[in-house]
DNA sequence: CGAGGGTTTGAAGTGCATCAAATAGTGTGG
DNA sequence: CCACACTATTTGATGCACTTCAAACCCTCG
């Protein structure tokens, strides 16, 4: 996809004049990406900025202990390294290819420059890290007061196109996006307790499911049994924006 | 305190022109409010932006099976509100005063203007949410790898001064800054698993409590039982930009 | 002194992690 | 196309961490 296309996608460079974006254009580079390459460490400067083209990048920090924290998995469209703009400098995770993947860069300088320079990018950055925040809250209150079965769940609603939202239209089989052992850890929780969590929410929903692919027979079903502990109903607002 | 004086001290009003902070001053109102009260509630459209003079204000949800999820406790030169100026436009929590506090308020509107006027104000208003992303990256983190005592113990490093960090100064005593129940839900735990956690510190670290003061006698025992399920040593970055 | 909230303690149960092993899937070279 | 190796996933058994419920204790304030 053409650099200008990209960045029509991600809401961040929405209506912005043609000069600027074609100023981002012109900074911007291309980068492929191999499986399980990194792109950066938690201490290195954040010099570049990154939106994704295709593929999928597992942001993440690892304890003195040895274990790893997931704090974000990234996709299409989806962007990491605007909370280095200003403040701390560092990108705070890892950035690991999970799939050989297509990058956009531009440099952070450029991104600083125009949010100095055109109010309208200010606002576009704010109203991002807004959104980011209202999904962090989220993500957190789930942490507290979900089990696992339920966050499981979650993450399987966050999946369904919004065509099926109201329950009438039927929801087409749901594939996830990349192996089970990360997205359990994704969800804080081991391979073993995503597996057994699956098979309650087999007996528990109305869903069936064979190896990586899962039929959501009955969305409403779903949505009753994990927003149980949440302060939302499905459809929540955390995801109301960001799809199809 | 007056009003430029209380602003100056917010990170979010620093280095802006004397023109700006005027208009900011000319527009924002004290506002007491006693324990107890409610301020907002999820829904309700942020038509104000606070800014806290004194007191401790709980920002929570709560879920459909009735349980409560406190999102953040702020206090004296903290400030909410301003994740609704741009994208969706609703608190997201109730905010309940947990003391007596004395807040600032601000039209939401002025904030707005302000970020489109004045790259300054704009810029800093990215690098506060920049910094608040930092820590509820870390707070997530923390959900998602450390034990209860863990936890309580982070918790406590928090509340120590600057001054005692590099472990030569003693470390004066910590007051818990309001009841072990409040503290406990923060922290996403019951009031009774918080107590046990507090008496394992004592058994596994050099603390000493009695009633809601406790005596750190060595932070750094404290830090290496705390920490070790964590990405950061203590003083974590997340603390050290904003205390003392 | 007695009432009532906050806090601690104890006993019992649940949920998740851990460890070990079985099974299913995937890719490789013969 | 099959045998093999290797990884991803599931299953089972066990233990620990946290919750829950109940009761005791404490502190403060009338």
């Amino acid at each position: 996809m053409n650099i200008p296309d990209l960045l029509q996608q991600v809401p961040l460079f929405h209506g912005l004049d043609d000069q600027i974006i074609d100023h981002f254009c012109h900074h911007a580079n291309h980068r492929q990406i191999k499986k399980g390459s990194m792109l950066c460490a938690p201490d290195d400067v954040a010099h570049n900025f990154y939106i994704i083209e295709s593929g999928w990048i597992k942001l993440f920090r690892d304890t003195q202990d040895g274990q790893e924290a997931v704090l974000d998995i990234v996709t299409t469209y989806g962007m990491f390294g605007e909370s280095s703009l200003f403040g701390k400098d560092t990108y705070g995770w890892y950035a690991e290819a999970v799939e050989d993947s297509n990058l956009l860069s531009i440099p952070v300088n450029i991104l600083k420059d125009a949010i100095q320079n055109h109010q309208m990018f200010a606002v576009n950055m704010i109203t991002a890290m807004s959104e980011h925040r209202r999904r962090l809250d989220g993500e957190i209150e789930r942490f507290m007061l979900q089990n696992a079965p339920q966050r499981v769940g979650c993450f399987l609603l966050k999946l369904t196109p919004k065509s099926a939202w109201d329950g009438d239209n039927p929801c087409p089989p749901i594939t996830l996006p990349y192996n089970k052992a990360l997205v359990a850890n994704r969800l804080g929780m081991t391979p073993e307790t995503f597996s057994r969590a699956l098979k309650a929410l087999k007996k528990n929903t109305k869903i069936t499911m064979s190896k990586s692919t899962i039929e959501i027979e009955d969305i409403n079903s779903l949505a009753a049994y994990s927003c149980e502990a949440c302060s939302n109903f499905f459809p929540c607002a955390e995801d109301t924006d960001k799809r199809d």
